[in-house]
Parts: structure tokens; C-alpha cells; sequence
DNA sequence: GTCTCGGATTAGGCATGCCTAATATTAGCA
DNA sequence: TGCTAATATTAGGCATGCCTAATCCGAGAC
């Protein structure tokens, strides 16, 4: 028998960066966790199954890339995935807890960096999508200690809780609001930080209530806030990274 | 020509997950940031060439690793190490460069887990050492003024300065006191969970004015402190964790 | 029912960074 | 100086996770 008795953190055939800080039951690389969120994200922890060209679309990377890590996932024991050739992937219960706590890790790390470290809106998401891999489970009850267990980052997206999915709310993009049914910003897309620099010049931040004017073309449409009574003409792509509810008060 | 017009992450013989976050003249990997600082903390900064065994001792890998790992980083530009066969490695300028980041890093982190978070004196550096790595200049920058620009993390070390390395202090072992020479607890090693939870317990931490005990073997030592007069015993391997600095007020 | 074409998979390769086994070098001691 | 023990290196292998090129499958058009 080789020696083992000294201590040693990287072994044979487990030397890549283990991610899981917490107990949980299976550890997961980076590049795992981006995998599940992303499958959580195009809607694989429904029925729905996410494709494989989708799935490398979003990850930026090749498609053999992915047919390859789905097999792999779905051999795990636990398994994180339900893989079917080419039929597409969903997540399993397994993947489902990693993908939300990842989700949880990155809108708690949002908001922290906002509000203790006084980073501007556009600048959290980078550092966030970074850190949620590495971060232990008393870091993440700590920050959210320290934030009072808050329900929303700062792009108005839902804080899942702890070992919790987040409850679905009745968003509907701003694209698709009929005109004059007044309604409120709940969540801006956090992915572009130049959109999200002219989305905060503009005032349209969570909470703002506004309306559609009528006249509208492929390319832009003109909203209405609440405070500023001059329209403000939008392109469709910012548009896109707005989601509204209706206006309680209307 | 293949498509390379699409935004990718991870690129043929790039995804390496790189961990600078700054515009850096070489980026490392998580690997190369632990030779780094490995190198730093076993003297190899200055004139003394550190070894290949005692590196790996030190990182917990094999020899043979360390001594492939030390031919890539003496033949990257610009190189991180000067490494001559059978005689040790060095670090070269960019390889300081990167090892004092990373300890003003993980030194930052450890004050801040420790007063922002409220994380415990012994829980911090294992947090510390794995984020050190990912943190982007930015979040330096804030989590050191947030903190006030501190000099010294919670167990006593002296935080660097940006691009600095740290002013060297007058430090020496506990365990090279002279007996009665009065002293102060400048700083306690941080590596070991359980015997930082007992120095605290003790009252042993940096600011503490101690004498030691003419009465001493192999095994142990007998301390004094100010406060309290009643002689403590202290375990050499306990006692081997702390520094101290001649007491200025005697 | 068959063809086609886009989407998906297999096959084979490579960089990183670890391992063991075998070999080479250095340094200490006689 | 010559031998031996400790230290270090080379050689070869493997898991991870990406790539390109080639092949395969399957859903819709006919």
C-alpha cells in the first residue's frame, strides 16, 4: 500500500477544485454548477427538457462539450441530471437543491455586494457569478444574517430561501404589457452591465410604475413612468430586460 | 478558419478556470496562486532557494508534481519563479507580485469574515484561503476600506499594502523568549482550527503582555501574564504558534 | 414511406495538474 | 575518493473538461 497517512488535500484522481463548501451529498466543480444553473435557468427543472445546442448556447461552449458533462451527470450517484439522447436534459431533485442554492448564492452575494460593499447595480453580477461557487454555507447565512434575510436582489429577483426554490411570481415582459394597463417594473435581466447602466439613468429600476403608450414598432416602444410625464422611447433590447406585474393600486 | 465570432468562455486549450480578476500581465490558476504563496511563506522571496520536498510537504502533493509544475512556471512569460535543477526555486518579481496579492488578500478576508461577518477566530482562515484566490481588485478595495485601511488581520499579521510586500517586524518564537523578558503577543499562527479556539480560551492573543517561566522543558512551557498571574502551561506545539515582540513599556 | 437537414452523438485529441514507479543526482560520511 | 541515503527528476498514466471532425438520428416536407 502506497503511503496515505499524511495529510493531503489533493489525491489521485480527485485533484480538480471541489466547489461544495457544506456536508451536502455530492460535490460539484465550477463547471458542474454552471451546467445546473443553466439548465435551471432554460427551464429544465420542469417537465420541459433543455436541448443540448440551447445548453451550449448559453455556456458558450460546443455541443460535443455538452453530450459529453450530460452523460457524466447523469451517471453521478446521486445523479444530477435525467438525460435521454437526444431528447434533451432536466434536472433531478439533486440538481434542482445544487442549481437553487448556486441561485440563492448569487443573489444574496448581489445584494451584499450592493449594499455592504457599495458596488453600483451594473457591477454586481460579474463578482457575484464568480464568488457563488466558493462561498460556505455560514458565509451565506452570515450575509443573509446581515441583510435581515432579504426577498430580493437588486435587479428584483427573488431570493430563493434555504433549500427552498423560489415561489413563482405573475411576471410578464414589458414587450408584451397592452397599452395604458398600468403596471410596475418587478425584475430587470442582470446580464448586461451597459443595459443596466442606461436602465438606472432612465429610472427604470424594481418598483417603478408605468404604462405603455400605443404607438409602438418592432424596433422600440414609448412607456410612461408615474414621476416623469415625458415618454421615454425604449429599443426593444432594453425593453427585453424588463418584467412587469400588474399595478396593484389600478 | 473555425467560428470563433461567438461570444466563448472557454476556449480550445483556455478553460483553465483563471482566477485574476485584474488586468494582471499573466493570469494564474488556483494551482499556480498555491505554489505561489507556498514559495512566499517558505522564504522563497529572498536570497534562499526553497526546496522541492519541503514545497510539496507544504501543498500536500508528491514531489514529482512540484517539479513539473515549477518547469512551467520558470518558463512562463513573464516567468513567476527562477527554478535551477536540484538546487530550489525562487520567486521572481511577477511571481511576488502575485504571492503578496493573494496574502493581502487572505488577510483582508480573515479581518473582514472576522468583523463584518462575525465569524470566530479560528473559523476564518479556511474561508480566507479559498476565496483569497477569486476576488476581484474591486472587492479588495472595498472590503480594505470598509475596514479601514487595517494593518494587521485578527491573528496579528501584518496586512500588505496594495503592490507592497509587508514591512518585516521584530518578531521571535515564544519558545525563544528568555525566561522573565517581557513580551507582547504580536501574532499566532492561523493554520490550526482547534489550537486557536484554546489560545483563545487562554487569553493568548496578539496585544497580550507575557513572561515566561525559567522552569521549562522539551514538552512545555510555564507563561505569566499580566492580568493574570497565576502561571499558565502551555504545550511546546501550542507555544510554537505564537510570536512575540519585546515588551516596549519595560 | 422516404428523403433531407439540422441537431446530437461518437471518436479522437489536448492542456492542466495530479499520481506512481523508475532513475538520476547530490551530499554526507568513511 | 567512493559509497550510500536522501532528494530530485524523468517517464508514463489518468481524471477533468474543453476542442474539431466525422457520423448518426429524427422530425418535418414531399
Amino acid at each position: 500500500m502506497p503511503n496515505i497517512s499524511r495529510p493531503r488535500l489533493r489525491q489521485a484522481g480527485l485533484h480538480l477544485r471541489v466547489v461544495n463548501a457544506h456536508p451536502g451529498p455530492a460535490s460539484t466543480s465550477e463547471s458542474i454548477d454552471d451546467y445546473l444553473k443553466a439548465i435551471l435557468e432554460l427551464g429544465g427543472a420542469e417537465d420541459s427538457q433543455v436541448t443540448t445546442n440551447v445548453l451550449a448556447e448559453r455556456l458558450g461552449i460546443r455541443t460535443p462539450s455538452v453530450t459529453g458533462m450530460l452523460k457524466k451527470l447523469a451517471l453521478r450517484r446521486p445523479a444530477l441530471v435525467l438525460y435521454e439522447k437526444h431528447r434533451g436534459v432536466r434536472l433531478t431533485a439533486a440538481g434542482k437543491r445544487r442549481a437553487w442554492e448556486l441561485v440563492r448564492h448569487h443573489r444574496l452575494l448581489e445584494l451584499f455586494l450592493h449594499d455592504v460593499l457599495k458596488y453600483s447595480w451594473d457591477e454586481v453580477h460579474d463578482e457575484a457569478e464568480r464568488l457563488e461557487h466558493f462561498i460556505s454555507e455560514r458565509f451565506e447565512d452570515r450575509v443573509a444574517a446581515i441583510l435581515g434575510d432579504p426577498e430580493l436582489d437588486p435587479h428584483g429577483h427573488p431570493i430563493p430561501q434555504k433549500h427552498q426554490a423560489v415561489v413563482q411570481r405573475a411576471e410578464a415582459p414589458l414587450l408584451q404589457l397592452p397599452a395604458r394597463r398600468a403596471a410596475i417594473i418587478s425584475s430587470v435581466s442582470d446580464r448586461n452591465a451597459a443595459d443596466l447602466r442606461e436602465l438606472e439613468r432612465l429610472g427604470l429600476v424594481p418598483g417603478v410604475r408605468l404604462t405603455v403608450e400605443p404607438k409602438r414598432s418592432l424596433a422600440s416602444v414609448m412607456i410612461r413612468t408615474a414621476k416623469n410625464q415625458a415618454p421615454i422611447r425604449l429599443s426593444s433590447e432594453l425593453a427585453s430586460r424588463i418584467l412587469v406585474i400588474a399595478d396593484p393600486a389600478a
